[in-house]
DNA sequence: GCATTTTTGTTATGTTATAACATAACTATT
DNA sequence: AATAGTTATGTTATAACATAACAAAAATGC
């Protein structure tokens, strides 16, 4: 009954890119289920955990949906800023801010070892859309 | 059958302040129902979400619970330090550190209206307890 | 007092996420 | 190709988080 292995990763990964905008699980299980109705959230959820341990996916908390990680390799040095209008995410590599961020955090003696970065607002075809503010 | 007005906010603002660590809505339900059987989720998420809105709690997006905050004026001005050994969070007041996101964020024209920075890792604590590492 | 607005209560449901256990597929060894 | 061990996936159920929609009570303004 089980599938060859990773393939529900690759099918959840080539969903997510398939969208701009972040996705939820539910979302995706949703999309999924129109091959498989069957499909339960547990797949979903141990795909997105996988991928996300891998850096080829990251979870936005700030609006509990998944985006594919374009810097897989600097996963924890993004500056994720997320259009609240048209729910378009940009990834920006950012190490030294993170840096920053770090040293902050260090002056109580803290250690950090994961950083969550988000930033809503308005992207720039949003802002200009229509007409000049 | 309703209460004086605000009295619902100040009862979990209150418990809130009883704790060092964050709490789920849910927990904060389930003490509350210590006195008060029949509350419902409502009640306690309408408390929460006007306490937000003025700035007087603050949800840490990464762990799904609610903090008191200390710096209500400078709500957006924040870098939370979570603690992933004993849970405690430190505010970190950095408007400069949130100009320097924001002006990330700003290099493709975006414009910010909220951030969310969460760090996370241990605390001078916990890193020093029981032995030097 | 009476109408209006706001707060809280009540009921129901929607959404997100994980636990616990079963089975199929892959791997390596023989 | 039998086998045993490991890992991925399937299955079932439920836990945890959050909101919608409407009713009733209190505060407010006239």
């Amino acid at each position: 009954m089980a599938r060859r292995k990773g393939r529900m990763e690759d099918d959840v990964l080539a969903l997510l890119n398939q969208h701009d905008q972040p996705q939820s699980a539910y979302a995706l299980l949703d999309q999924m289920r129109l091959n498989n109705p069957k499909l339960a959230p547990t797949s979903i959820y141990r795909a997105l955990s996988a991928l996300t341990e891998r850096g080829a996916v990251r979870r936005l908390e700030s609006m509990k949906a998944f985006v594919v990680c374009r810097h897989g390799d600097e996963v924890d040095n993004c500056v994720m800023a997320i259009c609240d209008e048209c729910g378009t995410v940009e990834e920006h590599v950012a190490p030294s801010l993170i840096d920053d961020v770090s040293a902050e955090a260090a002056k109580s003696g803290f250690a950090p070892t994961r950083h969550v970065i988000e930033v809503h607002g308005r992207c720039s075809d949003c802002r200009f859309e229509g007409e000049v503010e």
